[in-house]
DNA sequence: CATGCAACCTGAAGTTACTATAGAGTCAAG
DNA sequence: CTTGACTCTATAGTAACTTCAGGTTGCATG
């Protein structure tokens, strides 16, 4: 098949595929006499898993780990459980900062209930003195 | 005071100050004779005040519309009240999308519990399997 | 006075994972 | 033989910075 079709059953866009091959997370394609790429099922198969990987939102690193590890049968599959518990971390981790994020968003809300003047609006004032304690420093690619 | 010991009060680097500056977040600074930028209180405070929201994960988009708005203090902060409720939003949403993700790797991690070939890898086996159905819409900035 | 060094300057490129655009080539149908 | 859908490459744009290269400024020391 060609890159269309492949794009459409693996539920993805025809420019995704192409970056996929370039950035080294797909084999490159056999191409027609015309130049065009043709797929088969294995193309099919790993890019389904890359793109059910990116649904559980790994980064690309994480996925290109995960591939590499999957083509050496030699191996058992205890690297691969590390990548995966990493990434659970990944997402716990960016949980609690939102959880966290949101208490101070709830607390800012509460002081200002009306619509008031500018300079009494109680969120405006918070937001001005607030202490920045939280660094940003992101343990994870979780945005 | 200078650019370094700015950044120094305000909790970030040279760069992002002067990046604020190019960006139109932070008015554009009095220079000396040698050509150093200048700052005052005035700036200090507004940058204070970008680093707050940005430490709750606002846009620079949000951002902007709030300095704008606290800009013109002839309105009301109805308008203000209303960018931090949708913000507040995005980040309810982002969580939201996180437990679900969390949920799905749960039940991916359950399928491997002990070291195996890679052919029999219940968590492989899982991410080759899944049914893409979400797409990856973001209604929010939240990475 | 020369020299060293930290702090400052500009402009451009790199980061992530794509998306979008421009301009050109391929191929099957009518 | 032309139309139109599909494909190709290469480049730029997105968010919010960070990093880098290469060049000043200004203060202190020898």
């Amino acid at each position: 098949m060609k890159i269309g079709e492949l794009a459409q059953v693996a539920q993805t866009t025809v420019e995704t595929v192409r970056y996929y091959e370039k950035k080294g997370l797909l084999p490159e394609a056999v191409r027609t006499t015309g130049n065009f790429r043709v797929y088969g099922s294995a193309h099919l198969e790993r890019l389904r898993f890359i793109r059910n990987c990116r649904a559980l939102d790994m980064s690309h690193e994480e996925i290109h780990t995960l591939l590499d590890l999957s083509d050496q049968p030699a191996k058992g599959c205890g690297a691969i459980n590390t990548v995966f518990d990493q990434h659970i971390a990944h997402v716990d981790e960016r949980i609690r900062e939102l959880l966290h994020l949101k208490e101070q968003l709830a607390v800012l809300r509460q002081r200002c209930q009306t619509e008031q003047a500018v300079d009494n609006c109680g969120i405006l004032q918070g937001l001005a003195a607030m202490e920045t304690s939280q660094k940003p420093e992101r343990h994870t690619h979780l945005g």
